[in-house]
DNA sequence: CGCAAGTGAGACATGAATGTCTCACAAGGA
DNA sequence: TCCTTGTGAGACATTCATGTCTCACTTGCG
């Protein structure tokens, strides 16, 4: 009978292990097991335990992510107001994933095609149907794909978070600087 | 006396092995030397009796990636017209090795504040200097700065890359999709 | 007070990539 | 023809992350 009470000081929160995980790798991805489980404050051998290989950690890592890009989905309520509106709070409502996304959006790349998570696949279709519908109400230029649009989005996520990281950027810009040059581009706008 | 003549076969072309290895690292950037080694048709210990190890060969890549880089800088001659002109030059040139520079740029993520080669600092100069030269024009919004524009103009050459390698982008829009979201954004212009 | 459960520390084996070495072979030059 | 040079193939030791195991310790509970 597994009652999933706790026992003793149970520094052993599989959330608890998962933040750590996904804070360190951000800044290292290639942080050994044994990093991981001291980046957490638990021995190598209860990181084991609840999680039985580096594979599967990655995975936990991949859809704990997953779950936080959806969960920054509903958040942001897509179908309100226009579709810039939308993309400004979906962004905001990214922010705080930024580092893990930008982990899994690069570890994602040296999956050589071995068929990636599903939940990806639900996620672009959801953003780039975002996308879609500002390029239907005249919002949004038409000579830029949605697919192209959606992958901009991301590689401007994962860049403004390493610039934060190492500093070339202010951490406070985060938002402004993506949805801005995502929107509008570096071009001067005329003014009206 | 070491006359750099060929004597056999010698199709141990450095040149050659860099190439090679820039397309599969792009590729699989967790390639092992013998796979490198096969990749440029030669076998694993000539691969090691040109480049000392793994890091060299990867720094033998950086030192690639950085030439062509500023060879692509030279070339778009960043003075010249407008800072619009001369970013739309830039990309153009930088298309070629946009492969390389992904993989690099991804790779560098991973050293952990170790110095990075003094060659990208130049080229971060140089790049910065030229949105800068746009905004002081005028012709550039100020509210984001050179260095965002840096970081996003590497950032979306990545993205753009791997779309493009996997199919999600049509590589002949490469260079339109860069340039028009980088400088005009997603936002449609209002007609003047 | 014991018992059960979970943990930390460490030993140990495994596998993979790496780096080093030797040896035989092919090709060009004297 | 003989010698030099560079190469391919393979054996070998080494390193490192990983995965598995054991054992002692601590804590909560009956």
């Amino acid at each position: 009978m597994s009652h999933l009470r706790y026992c003793c000081l149970m520094a052993v929160d599989r959330e608890h292990v998962l933040r750590s995980a996904a804070a360190l790798l951000t800044r290292k991805s290639t942080a050994t097991m044994d990093e991981v489980a001291k980046a957490a404050g638990i021995s190598r051998a209860t990181l084991h335990r609840q999680f039985a290989g580096r594979d599967a950690l990655v995975r936990a890592l991949e859809a704990l992510g997953i779950e936080e890009c959806e969960a920054a989905l509903d958040a942001a309520r897509l179908g309100d107001g226009t579709a810039q509106e939308a993309v400004r709070r979906l962004v905001g409502e990214l922010e705080r994933s930024a580092g893990l996304l930008a982990f899994l959006y690069t570890e994602n790349q040296l999956f050589e095609g071995d068929g990636q998570h599903e939940g990806w696949a639900r996620i672009d279709v959801r953003v780039a149907a975002l996308f879609r519908r500002g390029q239907e109400s005249g919002e949004f230029r038409i000579d830029l794909t949605p697919a192209w649009l959606t992958e901009a989005l991301y590689g401007l996520m994962a860049s403004a978070s390493w610039a934060v990281t190492e500093g070339r950027v202010a951490a406070k810009d985060f938002h402004h600087m993506i949805v801005e040059l995502l929107l509008g581009g570096a071009l001067r706008r005329e003014e009206p």
